[in-house]
DNA sequence: TCTGGGGTCCTAGGACCC
DNA sequence: TCTGGGGTCCTAGGACCC
């Protein structure tokens, strides 16, 4: 599978996301490198460090990808410290990058995306609807494959139609998300709340060689998978939850069961034994009316919380002495 | 086109509580 | 015997992002 396509393969119409051998197809004499995460991951925090000289707020939104905070300056003071940001990036750490500038994060990173590659695209405050407004509706960060067909069903393509539309109608079709497209529009995003920081979740999957057809190929699977989660959690210094067991079905139609534990644990062993049992209740409700091939196996661990936030238990309670 | 391995957020129904 | 109006938590599934 393509992670990553160079502006060159693109031109071929290599895209992320394809399969390779679609790629290959596309562009034979490309070059093909394996992924390093663990560089990725270096490389991602050497930016943080630099960002964060140019403002104590910075925002990392994926692993190649920040928002710099830079507060109430004037739009040419903006425009000078994205310049020098992509050229330290340039100089320092021999990264090409493109920024957008603006009033909000969302319209920051639609201009981001607008100015790849390798530019800067600054939107004035009074600019905004007019930059927005001949943009398809697949500008927006969470705008997806079917809310834009659910868009078009209704006569939406671009976000100037979108700010033409009233709230009440569109949340008919799309829910509480309407009131956010539409504001945003109209050049008045609601800007996402402020994540907590940490991980929330983390999971790993296996993709068979073979779909599985046994509970006795998926068992030893999930067990190893969970006790490698659970033991690199416990070195990160994270307890966990909750935990969950996913199936990727052989039709690539997916089924999952999770569940709360009684007290947040640590280490292999609770992961493990939880999610063999839940792949098990699975497997067996999935196959109880017919015979069933798994592709893909994931294990996820939830509600995680770092070793030194310990949850509150009765007994904390009863030792300082707080009764209700 | 025949699909990897991570993540985040939202929705909806049911159980349960006051 | 049938009846309110809130609220939270849990579970499953879906859309989306990189």
């Amino acid at each position: 599978m393509v992670l990553s396509a160079s502006y060159e393969a693109r031109r071929h119409g290599v895209k992320s996301a394809m399969p390779a051998q679609a790629a290959a197809r596309l562009a034979p004499e490309a070059t093909w490198l394996p992924p390093d995460f663990p560089k990725y991951e270096r490389t991602a925090s050497e930016v943080r460090t630099l960002l964060s000289r140019f403002s104590p707020e910075v925002i990392p939104l994926s692993i190649d990808e920040a928002a710099v905070v830079l507060g109430a300056v004037p739009s040419s003071e903006a425009r000078r410290v994205a310049e020098e940001i992509q050229r330290h990036l340039r100089t320092e750490l021999n990264l090409p990058a493109s920024l957008g500038v603006a009033t909000s994060r969302i319209v920051a990173k639609i201009a981001t995306d607008r100015a790849k590659p390798g530019g800067i695209i600054l939107v004035e405050p009074t600019d905004v609807v007019a930059f927005l407004a001949p943009l398809p509706v697949r500008a927006i960060p969470g705008v997806g494959p079917k809310t834009e067909v659910l868009l078009e069903s209704i006569g939406v393509r671009t976000i100037g139609e979108l700010a033409r539309y009233r709230s009440r109608d569109l949340e008919r079709v799309l829910g509480s998300f309407a009131r956010d497209l539409i504001s945003l529009a109209r050049g008045a995003p609601h800007e996402s709340r402020e994540v907590e920081s940490g991980p929330r979740i983390r999971s790993t999957d296996r993709t068979f060689e073979r779909d599985a057809t046994s509970w006795e190929e998926i068992a030893p699977a999930l067990s190893s998978m969970a006790e490698q989660l659970g033991t690199s959690l416990g070195k990160e210094g994270y307890r966990y939850g909750a935990v969950g067991v996913a199936y990727r079905w052989g039709d690539f139609s997916r089924s999952q069961r999770g569940r709360v534990l009684r007290a947040a644990a640590e280490g292999p062993g609770p992961v493990r034994d939880a999610a063999v049992r839940l792949g098990r209740e699975l497997w067996e409700r999935a196959t109880a009316s017919g015979a069933r091939s798994v592709r893909t196996v994931s294990v996820r661990t939830e509600r995680l919380l770092p070793r030194s936030q310990r949850q509150a238990s009765l007994d904390d309670f009863e030792r300082a002495g707080a009764v209700n």
